[in-house]
DNA sequence: CTCCAGGTAGACAGATTGGTCTACTAAGGT
DNA sequence: ACCTTAGTAGACCAATCTGTCTACCTGGAG
């Protein structure tokens, strides 16, 4: 009932499959069936609606991959279940967070690419929250310094490039593929404590 | 001279720097001095002139990359060469290859998202060329299929996730990243035959 | 009771879009 | 000599873009 929600949750379906330069606000505003007024009354301008829909999806794709990671025991097994939930997504099985169109932070900043660009930035906010996210389960691991950082810098470029190849080339394994690049090299890191 | 090179050149440096759908046609027209009717003598829609800038860069992308993994020797070196010759890219040290604005074809495939596009298709073509490219090296290693292949997608996946996070996030190592995590896990491959 | 925030519908403005078209020029092959 | 191809400049078209504005409705707080 809350337009601006309604506005933001509109726009954000529409930008995510069609892209956010090929859609006009009078679609979002006739899909979403609000006045035109009551978006500007909330929105100065359309880049102010995108960010809104960028951190939207922040908070909701966050939601849903913590809430995924929270389901198995911290650590490793929250790692490889990290793949297992963009494999589930990327096959359309995570209803929470919708049909896979690649990743909408990276389509964003294909369309808004300054650096500089409030847009931009948000996107980058987000990922960086994702990383941490990785970093705190790696943590767990208890590893020397140096190799926690590698393996944090693994998954999460792991992560990334299954997201792109999925994406691009239609390779709906590539998380699959992660997936075991990811079980073999930690192959050695089964207990919390390696031994010294 | 040759007026379609000229369009296709001038179009990918705008497209590539501003996005596609940003740019108008009209722009592409007054920074390349080229009068509309020879665009259109050319090329039969925006659309067409899109896809023609995705195989322009996919051809010179490719030279580029083949050029520098072929500086050096097959097999494991030319894979390393090729995190070093994305940390130039990265860093705007590959000149060949002008400015660092993210991948192109991840770009353009989030402004045309549409599988069975053909602009898209295109796009997934030039990422399959590289896998191959990729693949060719993996296999003077002379390791057991699933282990080549599990490797083929470990450089995959480690060179797109690079991409993307060195573009979405500013995180301009993300190259070296990448390489340090590709030697550390392929520390025991420097022999072209592993012992058997 | 009054006022205002939040809402509706939609006309309108000004710029820009992709694309067509006329009129003309120049080079080259047959 | 002739015709095709590639080119110029730019007017023009219909559609669409973001954003503004008028005129009106409604519910709750001071």
């Amino acid at each position: 009932m809350d337009k601006r929600d309604l506005l933001v949750r509109t726009a954000f379906k529409l930008f995510y499959t069609q892209g956010i330069h090929a859609v006009g606000i009078n679609l979002v505003l006739q899909e979403s069936g609000v006045a035109k007024k009551t978006l500007y009354h909330h929105f100065p301008s359309k880049d102010h609606l995108v960010e809104a829909t960028v951190r939207f999806r922040d908070e909701a794709y966050h939601h849903w991959l913590t809430g995924r990671l929270g389901a198995v025991a911290a650590g490793r097994p929250a790692l490889l279940e990290l793949f297992s939930a963009l494999d589930d997504w990327f096959h359309g099985r995570a209803g929470e967070i919708d049909v896979f169109r690649g990743c909408f932070f990276i389509n964003a900043s294909a369309e808004f690419g300054d650096r500089d660009n409030a847009i931009h930035e948000a996107c980058a906010e987000h990922k960086a929250k994702i990383v941490a996210l990785i970093q705190s389960h790696v943590a767990l691991l208890a590893l020397p310094a140096g190799q926690a950082r590698e393996l944090t810098d693994l998954v999460t470029l792991l992560k990334e490039g299954a997201i792109s190849m999925a994406h691009v080339q239609g390779n709906l394994d590539a998380a699959l593929q992660a997936k075991a690049v990811f079980e073999h090299v930690t192959a050695g890191f089964h207990k919390t404590q390696s031994p010294s």
